[in-house]
DNA sequence: CTGAAAGCGCTTACAG
DNA sequence: CTGAAAGCGCTTACAG
């Protein structure tokens, strides 16, 4: 059985393709009541208009693209599925679809994007994790093509985004910490090409810097976004002469490195050091102890993500839409007041790991 | 500046548009100097066939789908970026896209895949946490539309799937509980509509009946998917007059919820009461204590996911795709053997919830 | 081995 | 208000 077309459809109702087209596209230089008439009967004969042939007669994917951002540590992969959800039911109100790409390279991601723009396979792209200075984004804004960024970039004036601010909730952090009497606060970076993690370092040394605490690089370490690169730097700032008495981690994965740091150095978080993370992981609630954090608002970033990008495609202006929300502080049980005096005395251990 | 497209190439060439498309395809009736010509061309111009037209023309969509599975607690959720990762690769290695769908029930999903399949979008699906009996896979099946199956329904006999024996895990499970001298052993089970729950459930009941132990209805519970579920499910097993000095959970995140009633009573995992989990979710390394779990291999499901689907649309026979992976025990913290004589007495708290 | 033509299923100026 | 026609950019029998 052959699906209906517009041509089964027009020669049913004794009308020309072009016109049972108008009706449905409700044209108003078509009649009211055949309008009415055309709807019937396309509802009646289950008629529904090949996406493809429209895509090609009118130009329009009805198609968003969401670019998958590269692979880190597994974990700090948990904000997609909820993301693509969003996106997905802000689409799918619509009728349009969501395609994901991923490649291994930024190089592949630009090729992968260029090939989908060029042959208008998609009429937008959201965009994760933007780096400082994003060759993707850039090559979106000289192609003027709509696009909305989860993130910013160094140069966001120009586009479309939805963010937490970073530098903020960093200060607020380090504030927190000063306020229990911490002077020495250990910062683990994120990759500095991440504009999110420059944000956060930046908030940071403001932090300090308004409460009159040098800033000691000494202090600061920069790791990749795994827990064994945050273990291994949590590791190193806590073997110095003088250790710092709070770390905060740029993400809530290196923290649970520097969560088994500490465990293997016999210091008790929250006690011996304080220790703060970011994301707001669902995991952070069983470490052990308990990661305190700062959580971003993650529940409907996909939704907005969504609905942003229809505006700019409807032919909105990117710059409206520009949106910064705040992280939440997540007290659970790993910040506590500076120790008096001096720190007990670290011993290693090895530890048994999987079997 | 215009895209080139199959007529200007032409003209350049001064071949016909139907000349040169079947050049790009390599039909053998076209000469092979000219097939190379028409090729060194394509690339100098920058040529690339506009896959929409493509695609009216073929009737074929070089995109498959993915239905995102229902929401549930977030963090079961961790599987969809690695398995959409996968997936991707596979495909982009020929130049096809991945769609991704979703819905907030069934039989929407249902309506969604008709319009894919129908409107011809799409030339496969890759489903998730098939249902045992499965409306989508009864629907694909008769419409005989090409699909894979991460997992399995009832009646799987007659479709491709990538599954691990869950049966299997769950006997083994109970098995190593049974060395270390458990016998009575819970069962925290999942919902049943889902195939995997029930395997589980079976597993773990054949295993009891072969080492001659009752099977015993009030040390079973069945439970949603998530944490608090798998923690009110714990706690009235736990509660019981006699209860049970192991718990075997369907999924981590219940195993999570499981631990906080642990030690809510201040039962210690491993040594008062053992538990252990299925899924090898990456936070269970970082729980109090770390979390004995069946991990499954979900390293490439995607990657193999997708190579099944191609080989499929490209006419190879379903059910010489029936792929059963075995799942790993990893032994972390949370089993011992069986306590001696009494267990202590339980003694409820309250404790102060996220601030 | 290549050309000429029809067709995939829509949309949209242009007439009348 | 509706019809007739061209066009979107490909592919593929059918001739020759």
């Amino acid at each position: 059985m052959q699906r209906t077309n517009l041509k089964m459809l027009a020669e049913h109702l004794s009308l020309t393709q072009g016109t049972v087209s108008r009706a449905l596209n409700e044209y108003p230089d078509i009649s009211k009541s055949t309008r009415k008439r055309v709807r019937e009967a396309a509802n009646a004969m289950g008629y529904a208009p090949n996406p493809t042939a429209r895509r090609l007669a009118t130009g329009v994917a009805e198609v968003v693209a969401y670019v998958l951002p590269e692979r880190h540590s597994g974990m700090s992969e948990s904000f997609i599925a909820p993301l693509l959800q969003g996106i997905g039911e802000s689409l799918s109100e619509r009728g349009w679809d969501l395609l994901v790409t991923q490649a291994r390279n930024t190089e592949d991601e630009i090729a992968a994007l260029r090939r989908l723009t060029t042959s208008r396979q998609i009429s937008g792209v959201v965009l994760s994790r933007p780096h400082k200075k994003d060759p993707r984004i850039d090559f979106l804004r000289t192609t003027n093509f709509p696009f909305v960024v989860h993130g910013r970039s160094d140069d966001c004036d120009d586009y479309a985004w939805y963010d937490v601010d970073n530098k903020a909730a960093f200060t607020d952090a380090v504030e927190r910490l000063i306020k229990l009497r911490h002077r020495r606060i250990g910062l683990i970076g994120g990759p500095l090409h991440f504009s999110f993690a420059q944000m956060r370092a930046e908030g940071y040394a403001d932090a300090l810097a308004q409460h009159g605490i040098a800033f000691d690089s000494a202090l600061v370490k920069t790791a990749a976004l795994s827990e064994e690169a945050g273990e291994s730097a949590a590791g190193e700032l806590l073997d110095r002469k003088h250790p710092p008495t709070a770390l905060l981690c740029t993400t809530d994965t290196q923290a649970l490195g520097a969560l088994t740091a500490l465990r293997r150095r016999d210091l008790i978080p929250g006690e011996d050091v304080s220790l703060i993370g970011y994301d707001g992981l669902a995991i952070g609630r069983h470490t052990n102890p308990p990661l305190t954090t700062m959580a971003q608002p993650q529940a409907d970033s996909g939704r907005r993500l969504g609905e942003m990008l229809l505006a700019i495609i409807d032919g909105g202006t990117p710059t409206d839409f520009q949106e910064l929300h705040s992280a939440d502080f997540l007290n659970r049980k790993t910040l506590g007041p500076a120790p008096e005096g001096k720190r007990k005395t670290t011993n290693k251990d090895t530890e048994k790991g999987e079997d």
